[in-house]
DNA sequence: CTCGTCGTTGGAACCGGTTCCAAACTTGGC
DNA sequence: GCCAAGTTTGGAACCGGTTCCAACGACGAG
């Protein structure tokens, strides 16, 4: 028998490239041919490493070889999941436009600005992950200059901002859209519930009230304060201004949330007070989350995976090497009429 | 003035701990003495390497920190997103678990087998997480192997492993609980649509079938074989099974769905059939998502924020040394009476 | 038989941190 | 003013891979 390197696992813990080398009797630079398929290895010697990665049941750092290749083949994604549930939408479309490519994604939870600056304190760096897709959020100035000098591709979605290209709806017209359809059921009492404006993220809230003016201004509707709320997403919350709402001396016959989870708010708020829903009061969201389908809340719908998916194609080209220009992509808005809204009472 | 090293990023990326050193005149063991906090640094020295930093907008790799020391401080969950909704609940509760540790979460998809594959490759190695929360799916026993013979901490939520502690319910109890709510309201034909046995999932449906028995076996009632269905939980494969059901000579007064996702399908589906729920149907599901608040669906709620809490702390004690055994832990049900169960009709 | 070429191979430098250890520098007591 | 003890400090080895480059061997041609 010929001398072979005697203990396995020399260190206790998982096998090295070296402790293969050593087995296999080669060099590792060698072992690191066989690994990665390089040509130009004589097929017995290519045999022997084989056996002894085998042997060894060795599977090499994937740590250590990104910081080496300076390349992690990994995207990560960073996204408020709770305040938005059609966060989780977005990370399915995400999820299928990388699949056909060789990176991983991992998804990194931004709920609150604690965790958001650990976030891009682990990310703008590129050595965790060699892009980022940022989710309904806004990534810090200092974390901007830093991600553009470390060249890290990153787009964003559902968020807007100069210097990345984003994935992003026209909200003014969807504000507009929700609330024609109101007004072309006749109702004239049209209240607007929407987020206060936020300190880190994108306020598209904002737009979708504009809309939501340059509508009822169209129709010739004052826009009455009393009429428009604000409040986080939080579904206790909506239904707390909602019932507040809904106790006005004059109370509005719709009401405009500007997210579908404020909309089950309002409903929640109305069947509590025994309001028929669309009898005596239309609801209309904004999202088209899954949940609506099953409320049959009538909505606005914006293409949530699809935004997913487009932003992590967007994001592949710019890991490829095509420049991506810091273009906004606006994706289509449609009304999908379920059963919350109807003609206005009489 | 001084000479100073010259270019600021010789090499064109971003500033290594050596630029520092060199800009702060000192040696690259003392930066690194400044950025971990060491004492033993003299005042004036700190100040100098803290400056150099500042202006070579500096931040350590996380990556190189991790290869050096062994350690990453990333927590990775393994979960099945989408074909399980409440695993989003379970997340919300892991990063509550883990909110007041240095530990961050990165969760991971793996709803293909593929993706699962993945990433226990990603991970299984501990170069990318130091501990590992598997949630509503099992590690192939390849992977059992080597996570062990790693030493990565490892702890399963929603899945029961011989090898690991686990956060879990006694899924006959929630069966036999669920059953009988309904044969106590008088019903005799009760169907259940459970979950097909899974490939690498667990598998909690065959034990909830078995609860479903039991229930009916203490009343007297025989199980009946068209009665017993299975299917995926995505919403249309449940409608339709549901549809089915409904449309037997001898339709069931009541359906016991072994999931909520497959109970809204059996909503939806006697809706469209013109079924009255809960008057000529009962529906009972099972987890209590979000969505079964709205829908005021029936069903056996299980504490799905509380087992992802307790799931991560269980992992920070692993991770902090302590021997964790491969206890199995249960978590209570509880029965949640809304709107779709009632008195079986006359 | 010798030389040049090509296919294989291994040593060593590198990725960017941490840390052991020994050397250099302070400081205090005499 | 000198020496021992304690404080700061930097060089170099290490974490575990990849890859450049030089060296080695086999082979065919002259």
């Amino acid at each position: 028998m010929e001398q072979l390197p005697t203990a396995a696992l020399p260190t206790g813990g998982p096998a090295r490239i070296a402790d293969v080398a050593a087995r296999a009797g080669v060099g590792v630079a060698t072992v690191s041919r066989v690994l990665n398929g390089r040509v130009g290895v004589r097929p017995s010697t290519r045999d022997r490493v084989v056996e002894a990665i085998e042997e060894l049941n060795y599977r090499p750092s994937s740590l250590a070889r990104s910081l080496s290749l300076q390349r992690t083949l990994v995207v990560a994604a960073l996204l408020p999941w709770f305040t938005n549930p059609s966060a989780v939408q977005r990370v399915r479309g995400i999820v299928d436009g990388l699949s056909a490519s060789d990176y991983d994604l991992m998804v990194f939870d931004i709920e609150s600005e604690d965790r958001q600056r650990r976030a891009f304190e682990l990310f703008d760096r590129g050595d965790r992950a060699d892009g980022l897709l940022v989710v309904s959020t806004l990534p810090p100035e200092r974390e901007v200059e830093r991600l553009q000098a470390a060249g890290i591709p990153c787009v964003l979605i559902d968020a807007v901002h100069p210097r990345f290209p984003s994935i992003a709806v026209d909200d003014v017209a969807g504000g507009e859209m929700a609330t024609r359809h109101l007004v072309n059921l006749g109702h004239r009492r049209v209240a607007l519930i929407g987020d206060p404006p936020p300190e880190f993220r994108f306020d598209w809230s904002r737009d979708r009230t504009r809309g939501y003016e340059r509508a009822l201004a169209a129709a010739g509707i004052e826009v009455r304060e009393d009429y428009v709320r604000e409040g986080t997403r939080l579904p206790h919350v909506a239904r707390a201004i909602a019932t507040e709402l809904l106790s006005l001396p004059k109370r509005p016959t719709a009401v405009f949330a500007a997210s579908d989870t404020q909309a089950i708010g309002v409903l929640e708020a109305a069947r509590t007070l025994g309001i028929a829903v669309p009898g005596e009061l239309s609801v209309i969201g904004f999202d088209d989350i899954e949940v609506a389908t099953y409320l049959g809340l009538t909505t606005v719908r914006q293409p949530l995976v699809e935004s997913g998916r487009r932003g992590a194609r967007l994001l592949l080209d710019a890991l490829a090497g095509h420049t991506v220009s810091p273009l906004r992509e606006l994706l289509p808005l449609e009304l999908v009429v379920r059963r919350t809204t109807g003609p206005a009472p009489a």
